[in-house]
DNA sequence: ATATCCAATGCAAACGTTTGAAAAAATTTA
DNA sequence: TAAATTTTTTCAAACGTTTGCATTGGATAT
């Protein structure tokens, strides 16, 4: 008969014939307990495996020292670096991450943000969803704000919102890795760009696009074309750039992924890179060195972008009333490879 | 002075001069409430933004609809794939998801585990770590079923521990990779291995071993090399087969990333895939089709385990008192490619 | 005018824990 | 032995919500 209701304060209680207090400050080494009744009653809670709920407790405090990360998904690489540096501040000191995917949709984002509310999560990272993008509407973040939880903006932004946030300098990164391929002699610089609207995708290629203008290239249209991040999401749009009357000479992908889908379609074509095409990726994924060339690429401090986060959060945390939010934008690096080193 | 505090049902029935009860039927929408008490209150709510406080909810009703997934990394594609699957079930059930990364550590495996069981998750899903399989205690699994919460294994498992389970079929997966490099005319197969001890690395090995005896070749142990499953883990490794004496003709690699590695080296040293140097992997991650010559690999069904397990949970919930395990084993389909494909 | 009925609301307990203050018990002091 | 002191334990409230049961007040029927 024994159910599987987990053991309570109060079972302790009724068998040592004592008060819930009594046993409450036992468990917590409290001074003013008798030696003898302290050890008993810790002996005991051990044997039968209690173990102290704390969702009482986190309605008793009003602390649940849970925090939610909510993000559009977490195949990339960089976005398990930035939970990776999230984890590495804050789980030693003692907080629990709630890690939320919405597979870039509002309607998840809103419902998680609702959810992680009610749940009385201490504080939020965000990064939206490209849904949420482009619909525009931001009432779910208004929740928040209203409810003074902290939100913190990772990656990628709503620009006029009023909140901290971490990001990443695309824009420079994309200007550098552009500015590198003009610098290798290279003439006419393709783009595999990100969906529209999204912030990171709009920085890039922004970095892009004033790089060729600030070196007196000319900006072609039809060299940028959209990607959905994916490597399959390359091959048809690389395809399309080599098969023009006047093709490119070389690729800039919005990330590594779209970059190796690239390679992968300039390397049937029976191309040489970096002779024949340059390329360059984003975010120095682990495989871009391995490659074959191995990719010329931009790094995002991923880890670094969680950990800032965690700081943003934590000074929100503890500022008095009046808090300014920061805006904390980390560089990005070019890392020189093989795929873009014409000699 | 608006305290940052969330509104209560308390705060709302001070402001209609009602009880705490009218407030929270009203907001239910419980019949017996008049109709225009129940608009205002309702609106009122609105306009203040109040959200119900789950946490004492979980408290009063011994239920907090949250799940562990407790796992080693989700840098990988396949750790990903899962908690979709898992999360696609699940969410929709109303299901939060917990996610914790033990990053291979006992400690923070044993840390996690008492957390989710303090804050009365109801089931887990546990992919153990590393540590844990080296050092073989288990004793904090042992709360996990003394507390009788679903405990289901994903992936990586205790042989000798009774829960239910879902994983893949490793063993067949490399047993079928290594067929078909024998088919393919291989005669020297090496395989680069993962860390020792942990059931997908063994299993493969297995595999491998079994199937090079069972078609009568000699099992080297100088072409059974160690790797920690990462791309540079690889480097090493297959340089010190290559520069071997009687070096091999095909390398198995344990997961994808291994074997890209390996396509590395391979193909800097001036040998063509696959006819000097046979290559199959193991995930089928998205990149695997993309590389050149693209990656022969066997699939795992990622969404898939992470579905079935949500299954066995569900299962195991709804059971009555005497509740028998189940172990899923999905089959792992071998992709074959390029990289293995000598006519 | 009184009994009957129904609609609407309030009361109180419960979930598990902590904690300040009060009470009880044990010990010391005079 | 009584008073004073110290040690140990209990009481009660609190956190926010739900819910069975009791209560209120008004309307209807007799």
């Amino acid at each position: 008969m024994n159910s599987s209701r987990p053991v309570t304060i109060k079972d302790i209680a009724k068998r040592f014939r004592c008060s819930p207090s009594t046993v409450s400050r036992a468990l917590n080494d409290h001074p003013a307990i008798n030696e003898d009744t302290r050890k008993n009653i810790q002996e005991y809670a051990r044997e039968v495996g209690y173990q102290r709920n704390e969702v009482s407790l986190s309605l008793l405090n009003k602390k649940t020292a849970t925090l939610g990360v909510v993000v559009p998904n977490i195949s990339n690489y960089y976005e398990t670096a930035v939970i990776e540096g999230l984890h590495n501040v804050l789980q030693p000191m003692g907080y629990t991450l709630n890690i939320c995917v919405t597979n870039e949709s509002y309607i998840l984002e809103k419902e998680y943000l609702s959810k992680l509310l009610s749940n009385r999560a201490e504080g939020i990272f965000l990064s939206v969803s490209q849904e949420t993008y482009d619909s525009g509407y931001y009432e779910h973040l208004e929740q928040v704000i209203q409810r003074k939880t902290p939100l913190i903006f990772i990656d990628r932004e709503y620009e006029d919102f009023e909140t901290s946030r971490a990001t990443v300098d695309d824009y420079h990164g994309a200007f550098a890795a552009v500015e590198h391929l003009i610098n290798m002699g290279y003439k006419q610089i393709a783009h595999l760009k990100g969906p529209n609207g999204l912030t990171v995708s709009e920085q890039r290629f922004n970095g892009y696009k004033d790089c060729l203008i600030k070196n007196g290239m000319p900006v072609r249209d039809e060299l940028i074309i959209n990607t959905n991040f994916k490597v399959e999401s390359a091959i048809l749009p690389t395809k399309r750039l080599l098969e023009m009357d006047t093709p490119p000479d070389a690729i800039f992908g919005v990330n590594d992924q779209v970059a190796i889908g690239a390679m992968r379609v300039v390397k049937d074509k029976g191309l040489r890179i970096p002779q024949d095409i340059g390329l360059v990726g984003f975010d120095n994924s682990p495989i871009s060195a391995y490659t074959f060339p191995s990719l010329t690429t931009v790094s995002r401090p991923g880890r670094k972008i969680g950990m800032e986060a965690s700081r943003l959060f934590l000074s929100q945390l503890n500022a008095s009333g009046d808090f300014s939010h920061e805006s904390i934008v980390l560089p990005s690096e070019l890392i020189i490879r093989e795929s873009s080193l014409r000699i």
